[in-house]
DNA sequence: ATGGTAGTCGCACTA
């Protein structure tokens, strides 16, 4: 069976559920992921996706701020929601799909992190390194390792790669592309000896973006995007993967998350 | 060096 998988960090799942049935209906993925739902648990609009054809759900809400969840259309089993720096912020959620080959799904939202990027300045910086410290820690000792095969999504607030960004030069000191970031990113990834799918089946000189301002005029146009948005595959699991995509134009809809929908597929 | 926009616990904060 092909496996088509996307994430998304929608800011509000309220506000965009149905630019997200469009979504959808337009790409088919099998499993969505969520970030920036920003909707408090037991209010995941859960019907409408349900009524187009994904009525399997898992939400991990707060009031407010943050937020994730999954949509599917195939069932599945473990919900599990971990809890990060002693905080109850909502950053992740997980399942296992219902299907033989039984895969682990996370949805993450990393901490953005502030606008200085120093942890002695910046308590948000802080909670972003942090973060993913515990990440770190905890596939080294306890759930990825043990759990089967597995798949890493969301939106991990960093643009690891210097073609992730806009400008590499300019914005090597601002927070989500520092090396402090992208060296704990990367201590994480080796931690799960996790592939960057995206990056990996493009050219590495292709600019790579999920992601731009509200603040832009025209977000096209200037193009000074960053690619914040990851699928991570397991060892298991990256030499399944047949093709990748970004949803670039999706930015370009009304009212329209600052991020898009990045994808790929897999030939189980 | 600054400001730009969008969303929600909206008259302040986060991104």
């Amino acid at each position: 069976m092909e496996l088509k998988i996307a994430s998304w960090n929608i800011n509000s799942i309220r506000l965009r559920a149905p630019t997200v049935v469009k979504f959808l209906k337009q790409w088919q993925p099998d499993v969505l992921t969520l970030q920036e739902t920003k909707c408090p648990q037991g209010q995941f609009p859960s019907g409408i996706f349900a009524e187009a054809g994904y009525p399997y759900f898992a939400e991990k809400g707060q009031k407010g701020h943050h937020g994730v969840g999954i949509i599917s259309r195939i069932p599945f089993t473990d919900r599990h929601s971990e809890q990060f720096c002693g905080k109850d912020d909502a950053r992740h959620v997980s399942i296992k799909l219902d299907i033989p080959d039984k895969i682990t799904i996370h949805s993450f939202y990393v901490p953005a992190g502030g606008d200085i990027p120093d942890v002695n300045e910046n308590e948000k910086f802080e909670h972003k390194i942090g973060f993913l410290d515990q990440l770190e820690q905890w596939q080294t000792h306890d759930h990825i390792k043990t759990t089967g095969p597995s798949i890493l999504t969301g939106d991990l607030n960093i643009a690891p790669h210097e073609n992730d960004v806009w400008s590499h030069k300019q914005l090597l000191k601002v927070v989500s592309h520092t090396p402090v970031e992208i060296e704990k990113l990367e201590a994480v990834r080796r931690a799960g000896k996790w592939s960057d799918i995206l990056r990996d089946f493009a050219e590495q000189d292709e600019k790579l973006y999920s992601w731009w301002s509200y603040r832009s005029k025209d977000w096209q146009k200037s193009n000074r995007g960053r690619r914040l948005d990851h699928i991570w595959l397991d060892e298991s699991l990256k030499n399944k993967c047949i093709s990748t995509d970004i949803a670039t134009q999706v930015r370009g809809w009304e009212k329209p998350s600052d991020h898009v929908p990045v994808l790929a597929t897999l030939k189980l």
